[in-house]
DNA sequence: TGTACATCAGTGAACGCGCGTTCACTGATGTAC
DNA sequence: TGTACATCAGTGAACGCGCGTTCACTGATGTAC
């Protein structure tokens, strides 16, 4: 059809952000690049002016999704902690809310492909598996900075502490889901009880303050 | 061929058996009903003797794995505790073992098919939901029986207990497993950490005696 | 600045392939007498 | 107990379909002069 250079990069976008949400939402495998193609806006053959193949694509889209993961949770970091609560408890309420297990297409991208990780190529894994490690960096990162890691009697480090909460935010976030359709009150029951038992488990300013979750 | 009632009843337990493990190697949708049946033995017209469709074989290899997965852990529930350890520690330390994240065709149902669940046919992921609630009973139950849940100070419920339990060895095998092929060394380290978190959490029997794992 | 041409993103039909499913056929099993 | 026939698990070819990929073609963009 004739189309600026400008104008080709942003559709080569609009086809990996496609990408990003529908292999969220039904699975890598299960998505054709007919139906990728139809929902970027193009019809199916352009696909190889843009992309050597359908793995290749795989590859950037989780080179894609994985910063924008990483992205999301720096950008809770950088919002500072205040009076009422810590970065760190805004972040689990949020990840291990319904309006993230029913959103999984925007969601966290390493609960929404993790699934299909281990059967993904190389360079797609390689991905997964750097920004499965800068989350837990960053996670890290926020609970040294709500104040819970100098608790009194911690033996673990900083980064066992971040995996094991992490895993148990995943964990709950994958199970909710995997059985939100035919299970709402098991789903629903699982999401909040873990959310529960984590923020009561970080011994942190917050839970140390009578002023819990009020604001003056 | 010409077959016994029997034998054939003892075919089509073969074609579950296969599917079940071919199904968590590679996923529900990229094992196809000609390799599945040639795995199984047999050719592939012979599939339809024994089942109306690829769905239907899906929820009864749901319904078989969990049954199966609900009746491994009742196995280690029934082996009484001793004085060196206790039966959840038993299973806490084969779940995050590296011989259970590397034979994810005879391991946990659970774990081995959450990536899949949520885009299971509902028969299907009702069976998955069973079992994730029997899982969940069952390992209240070791909780109970290990002594740790009449710790001073605990204010959950034992099922609320036993989910965020498991939620967190789930979520640690799901991602040990999503970067083992190309990240063994962060594989690994998921599974060693959270293994070492999850048992120094439990303030049960073990933990308070000082012949901690020591046979006599 | 204006004209001529090369570039290349986009189109839509076509390719071989493997999928789930159907079918006619085989022949030992199980039943009726 | 022996014979005649119905049953049905298994075979392997064939079906339509959607997959990833290729291709000839279009025409506005970008470049050369």
């Amino acid at each position: 059809m004739g189309v600026s250079r400008e104008k080709a990069a942003e559709n080569r976008r609009a086809i990996v952000a496609a990408a990003s949400q529908l292999f969220r939402e039904r699975g890598v495998d299960a998505v054709g690049l007919n139906e990728l193609m139809k929902q970027a806006g193009f019809t199916q053959g352009g696909f190889y002016n843009h992309f050597e193949s359908k793995a290749a694509l795989v590859a950037e889209v989780l080179a894609s999704a994985m910063v924008q993961g990483a992205a999301d949770l720096a950008k809770v970091a950088r919002a500072p902690d205040d009076e009422s609560t810590t970065a760190l408890r805004r972040y689990i309420s949020w990840y291990l809310s319904q309006a993230h297990r029913d959103n999984i297409d925007h969601g966290c991208p390493v609960a929404g492909l993790a699934g299909d990780a281990p059967r993904l190529g190389a360079g797609a894994q390689s991905h997964f598996a750097g920004g499965l490690d800068d989350q837990i960096t960053i996670l890290a990162g926020l609970i040294a900075e709500s104040g819970s890691f100098a608790a009194s009697g911690e033996r673990r480090t900083l980064r066992e502490r971040a995996m094991s909460l992490h895993c148990e935010m995943v964990g709950a976030l994958v199970l909710s889901r995997s059985v939100a359709q035919v299970a709402p009150a098991l789903s629903n029951e699982i999401l909040q009880n873990v959310q529960r038992d984590v923020l009561a488990s970080l011994n942190d300013r917050s839970s140390q303050s009578p002023k819990l979750h009020k604001k003056p």
